[in-house]
DNA sequence: TTACAGTACCATGTTATACAAGGTATTTAT
DNA sequence: ATAAATACCTTGTATAACATGGTACTGTAA
């Protein structure tokens, strides 16, 4: 079995809800979220994250503003909508339901 | 956004590891171990679990044992190899990793 | 003013998983 | 025999993670 496969597998859809958590704190733009997503232990690839942005732009749970930089291109910076902190709370519950089921299969061993 | 195929990601690769912890505790065969995920609030369905567990057994970490019932098709036991129980202990780690990594992140906001 | 390095953005192709939908085989009761 | 219940399994679709490679803008130094 290859474990850092289902390490991978483990982390889907939990990079959205992440990211999401980091976002509703304030404005990221990608070269932040990959570095806080680091700190964290959850190391992340540009091709895994543009596509997510995007994907969850889509979505209505993100919008971005474009920034000016002192040092290179301008950054998008992408926030929280409405829309997106509300989706959050849900996936807070279900995080949290995840975590749960975790649990109870464990005790009962 | 479909918060309802966000929660279905979250859970990939998770259903791998629950089905370990279950089969860890003493073999289950299928319907057994769709009713233990159903009291844990992890719904599951057979068009998902027969791939999976064979996915499992081709990868070495289950094998199974063919048992009569009083009543109705004999059926299978699937159980943990010691190569199972040993990835069972990486992913162990990998997730207290990943709840980790999702404290980190709400901790900070 | 040209060349280059750094930074940021983005798209495509591959692989893997969850799930819906539908099908087969065995046992037991009528 | 036939039907119902139980257990097994397969195929097709949608979606996500990631590797890889590419584009565009900015500042610096020859």
């Amino acid at each position: 079995m290859n474990v850092d496969n289902a390490k991978s597998q483990m982390r889907k859809g939990m990079l959205d809800y992440c990211i999401m958590l980091l976002l509703n704190e304030k404005p990221h733009y990608t070269t932040d979220i990959i570095r806080r997503l680091k700190e964290a232990n959850l190391l992340v690839v540009e091709g895994t994250l543009y596509p997510l942005l995007t994907r969850l732009k889509n979505d209505g749970v993100l919008s971005y503003e474009w920034q000016e930089s002192t040092q290179g291109p301008p950054r998008k910076y992408y926030v929280l909508t409405d829309e997106g902190r509300e989706a959050l709370s849900q996936m807070d519950a279900a995080w949290n339901e995840l975590e749960n089921t975790v649990h109870m299969i464990k005790m009962k061993v």
